[in-house]
DNA sequence: GTATTCACTGACTCGTAGTCATTCATTTAT
DNA sequence: ATAAATGAATGACTACGAGTCAGTGAATAC
C-alpha cells in the first residue's frame, strides 16, 4: 500500500517545485510579463505538465500570492500574542504590516492582482476558496483583537471592529502600492517622502480609533494638535 | 488656405470619434477584454487607422482616463468655489468623491490602471505627460485648499497639506475600488456595508486632521467618541 | 491631364495561454 | 516472465489579439 501513498507525496512535491519555479519567475517579472513557458523551463518540465497541476497561470500566481498570505499572518499572530496594551499591539500592527511591505516586498505587490474583477475571473473557484480561506483567518485575528480593544473601552465604542480593520488595512495598502510604485515620482513632483507618509497615516488613523483612555496610554506615539 | 485648416479640423474629429467608439467599448468590457477589432468596428474604421491616432491599446485608454479627470477636477472646483468655512468644504469634497465614484463610475473604474506599472510601460511618455498635466491640476487645487485651512488654524498645523491630500485620496480610492468590485462579499463574508465603511472612514479621517477649532465648526458630522 | 499627398485599409507577423493526441515508464494481472 | 493498464509528461498545435506595413484610391497641387 505503499505505492499509493509514495505517489501522492511525489505529486505533492511537484506540485511545490512547480510553485517555486513560478515565484522566481513571478518575482523576477510579474504576471505580465511572465509566461507560462520560462516558468516550465525553469521548472524543467514542459508546459503541458504545469497545466495537469494548475488550472491557469492566474491560479498559479494566486497560490504563491497564498504563501505571501501566511507570512503576514505569522506576522500579525506574533505581535498579538506578544501581548500588552491595546493601543501599542494596534500601533505595532501598523508596524507589522509595513515590515511586511518592505521584507516581503514581493509577495506584497501580489495583492494588486488580487484586487482586479479581471484577474478574479481567470481563477477557477477552488483556489478562490483556498485562498478566501487564508484570508479569512487574518481577518479574525484582527478583528478579534479589535474587538477586545472595543470592550476594554480603549478604543471608541461607536466604531465596528470590521470597519476599522477594513479602513485601516485599505489605507495602508493603497499607500504602500504608490509608494512602491511612484516613490520617486511623488518625491520629485509632490515634494513628499510616500514612506514618512504612510506612517504618518497610521498615527492618524491610530488617534481617530482611540478613546481618551485609549490615547493616554500611547502619548508618546501621537502627533502633537 | 483653407484646405489646411479644415484638415485639421477633421483630423481633431476624427480623434475624437475613435475616442468616444473606444469609451463605449472600454466602459462595456474594461481594457482588458476589450479589443482594438472591436474599437475599430465601433468607430467603423480599419484597426491600422487607430494607430495613426494613437500609439496604443493603453495610449487610447489613458486619453479616455483624461476625460474622467476634467470631470473629477469640475466636482472639487465647484465645491471649493461655492465656499464656506474650512471642515465644512472639506466634508464636501469628499461626498464630491463619494459622488464622481457613484455617479462616473466608467470613469472611476480607469483609474485602477492608472496605478499599475505594467500598464504605465505601454504608454507613451507624451501620454503620460499629457495625463500628468491634468492630473496636477487636481492636486493643486485641493492642495491649496488645504494650505488655506492650515493657515486659519482650522487643520492641524503639524500636518502637511501635501501629505493630508494623498492620505485622504488614497483611503478613499481603496475603499471605493473595494466596494465596486466586492461590496457583496464583504457584506455576505464580513457583514459589512462598504458604502457605509467609506462615509465612515471619511468621516474618521476628517476628525484626525482638524482642530479643536476646526471640530467646533462640523460639531454635527462627526462621531460620538 | 498628370503627379503628389495622405488618410485609410486589412492581411500579415509575432507572442503567448491553453489543449490534446501521443509517448514512455511504472505498476498490476496472469 | 510477459502482457495489459495506468497515468505522468510531452510538445506541436490552436486560438486570439496587439501591432505593422505595403498597397489603394481619392483629394489636391501643378
Amino acid at each position: 500500500m505503499g505505492i499509493q501513498e509514495r505517489k501522492v507525496r511525489e505529486k505533492e512535491h511537484r506540485r511545490e517545485e512547480i510553485l517555486d519555479a513560478a515565484q522566481k519567475i513571478f518575482f523576477e517579472k510579474g504576471l505580465v510579463a511572465a509566461t507560462m513557458d520560462e516558468i516550465a523551463e525553469q521548472a524543467e518540465l514542459s508546459k503541458g505538465t504545469l497545466y495537469l497541476y494548475y488550472r491557469s497561470k492566474e491560479d498559479l500566481y494566486l497560490a504563491i500570492f497564498m504563501r505571501g498570505q501566511e507570512v503576514l499572518y505569522e506576522l500579525f499572530r506574533r505581535v498579538i500574542e506578544a501581548g500588552g496594551p491595546v493601543p501599542r499591539v494596534l500601533a505595532r500592527l501598523g508596524d507589522a504590516y509595513i515590515e511586511y511591505f518592505e521584507r516581503y516586498r514581493s509577495y506584497f505587490r501580489m495583492m494588486r492582482f488580487f484586487e482586479t474583477p479581471e484577474f478574479h475571473r481567470q481563477v477557477s473557484t477552488e483556489m478562490r476558496d483556498a485562498c478566501d480561506v487564508v484570508n479569512q483567518r487574518i481577518w479574525d485575528l484582527v478583528i478579534g483583537f479589535l474587538r477586545r480593544g472595543i470592550e476594554e473601552g480603549l478604543l471608541r465604542r461607536s466604531l465596528d471592529p470590521v470597519e476599522i480593520a477594513v479602513i485601516f488595512w485599505s489605507s495602508a495598502t493603497s499607500l504602500m502600492i504608490r509608494a512602491d510604485a511612484e516613490e520617486h515620482e511623488w518625491h520629485s513632483r509632490m515634494g513628499i517622502d510616500l514612506s514618512s507618509t504612510l506612517r504618518r497615516s497610521n498615527t492618524l488613523f491610530l488617534e481617530s480609533v482611540l478613546t481618551g483612555e485609549g490615547k493616554a496610554e500611547v502619548r508618546d506615539l501621537l502627533l502633537p494638535s
